[in-house]
DNA sequence: ATGAAAGCGCTAACAA
DNA sequence: TTGTTAGCGCTTTCAT
């Protein structure tokens, strides 16, 4: 009688067959030991667990997804891994993920309207079990697709509200933030407040910048256009956009809609000797780490980041247990971190 | 003759089979046109694309993956995504695995052993084709299950050496680069040079104090306990380390290996009104975006981040191509980067 | 050029 | 308490 020797294939991974006839029970049997789903007598539990160990064997996701209806993971959709904004959102979403037993798949959009298509195509082809994103620009194509997708599985959209879609939105309302600071500068006396928009096409910069206007507004202030600037984010942005402003009509104050577009005008600001907060006020957002330690130290509007990833992951964990459960807005409220970037006090914001 | 409404069960996702019968062929056809593996006739193929239009079918990588060898997918482990490094590693990364058809799924193991073990198995269980593995600390237990599993797919180790590992290394030759900087001092004239040392369990951090002590020598100065402090990474990291050496010691230039760590002396600085670069010169690791734009800017060591991530999944693309091509070490040099910390000239560099 | 059927690794009826 | 078996959605012989 001819013994395959099954060692030799050791470069194998062993499945559940291996493991029951290690065992000796059927897989039956196995599955219901790993999934302790139905009683199985002491002594073959132990057999079955050593034949596990022993084989070093662990069930494969993926057959268990294709048998199941669960690959026990979200996608997840951002513009940049760079960003750390972004980034610290990936952190606590792979967090709440995982304590629910998920695997967060994180991939970055780098703002590319196709890239997008491709990966939620991809990710819903890999049959992830949620998706959240954070998106910028919107076109028919991508709407046609996520409602497609949104029938399937639970979608949230993050950053903006989800109107118009079969999602959840969960988001920080961004414009009551930029509101507060812009209204708690003309307190202070400002008259000439400037704004950096990164994005306009992306709903949530667009929201800023309406809060921005509505303050003006209620300030008595007309909108000076040479004090509106339109530009991307980030430092180089910031720095350009700072040459722009300061060059142009001199504002006493510059708001803008992301940390790093501040601290790129700082930067610009101490290469040109024009000293913040004196001079000119700067204020960022997003309060990532940086800001507290940039020079000076930045006032800026900060996120629930935690209650936002929270919420994001406990909406999709509804959703799947409850297929016909509704979709929902969380918005949560921002909070101004004053600095040295400016000379605002408490008694200013409210 | 009962017809059952098909459209009825609208939210479940279409099958091969729901194409096969909308388009009247089998699903072997259907396979064929999907993946133009065989000769299909001009027409049936028309219909069976079309098919696939109206129920905008995509085939389920799951299976897939199941009944082919791969998921088109590499599994990627980070310490953390809010480093500006391993977030630049990370969007590479992804670059190159998308330029290949895969996907990067990439964790953060927040320098948690337990976490990076499950991780592992469960990257593993998801039979992704391939690992990539930035990490601090080496267990037994993790030698161990990365062995077995670099048995069934090919492991990368980055940022260090593979050594002892069924493994292939790519990385920067960190050492090198701290080695450079602090020879550049000592040319200089510097005789207190401190180094913030972040993390000496982790391999490379280790190979960079190395490099200093390494300079140190040849320069025939004695290491000073004083100067040398160990901390962690990070912005809080760098403030406090640069309270315990500029109370002490009193350096005249201070080396980091991280440009936050860096960052956070800088700022220590100016709230101590010590002047960078005149009374200490600092540099960071990594030239991440912020390090050109800090107060002063940073002289920093850069690594060839694209060419490292290129790297990285090229050795994995090979060895899926072939499964008994021989690991490799690919080490890359990195560049010494001066700005305004320091007041080193090109001429000390070499 | 096309189709029938086996099988990838697993779970869940259904039987015993 | 345990086992047999039918799929999950796909690819791939092997026939036709």
């Amino acid at each position: 009688m001819v013994r395959r020797a099954v060692q030799t294939k050791g470069n194998t991974v062993p499945t559940i067959e291996d493991v029951a006839s290690a065992a000796g029970v059927s897989v039956t049997t196995v599955s219901r030991v790993i999934n302790d789903v139905a009683p199985v007598k002491e002594e073959t539990r132990r057999r079955v667990k050593a034949a596990i160990e022993e084989l070093r064997y662990r069930p494969s996701l993926l057959a268990q997804g294709m048998r199941g209806q669960t690959t026990r993971s979200v996608g997840v959709l951002i513009p940049d891994f760079r960003s750390a904004w972004y980034a610290e959102l990936m952190k606590y979403i792979e967090d709440e993920a995982r304590s629910h037993g998920y695997l967060a798949v994180t991939c970055s959009t780098e703002v590319d309207s196709s890239r997008e298509l491709d990966y939620i195509r991809d990710l819903a082809s890999r049959q992830v079990d949620g998706l959240i994103l954070c998106w910028y620009r919107e076109t028919p194509e991508k709407m046609q697709l996520l409602n497609e997708v949104a029938h399937t599985i639970p979608v949230i959209m993050m950053d903006r509200p989800a109107e118009g879609y079969e999602a959840s939105g969960v988001y920080t309302e961004g414009r009551e933030g930029i509101h507060k600071l812009t209204r708690a500068f003309i307190r202070q006396g400002h008259r000439r407040i400037g704004m950096v928009v990164e994005d306009r096409s992306y709903p949530e910069h667009q929201r800023r910048f309406e809060g921005y206007l509505q303050a003006l507004e209620e300030g008595g202030i007309r909108p000076d256009d040479r004090l509106i600037v339109n530009a991307g984010v980030g430092l180089e942005a910031g720095h350009s956009s700072a040459d722009e402003l300061l060059t142009g009509g001199r504002p006493t104050a510059i708001i803008t809609g992301d940390d790093l577009t501040a601290i790129g005008i700082l930067r610009y600001c101490r290469e040109r000797s024009i000293d913040v907060p004196r001079e000119v006020s700067v204020t960022g957002f997003d309060n990532t780490p940086l800001s507290r330690y940039s020079v000076p130290s930045l006032t800026t509007v900060a996120q629930p980041v935690r209650d936002l990833a929270r919420s994001a992951i406990e909406q999709i964990m509804r959703k799947l247990k409850n297929k016909r459960s509704r979709n929902r807005e969380i918005v949560y409220q921002p909070t101004v971190i004053l600095r040295e970037s400016t000379t605002l006090r408490e008694e200013d914001l409210d």
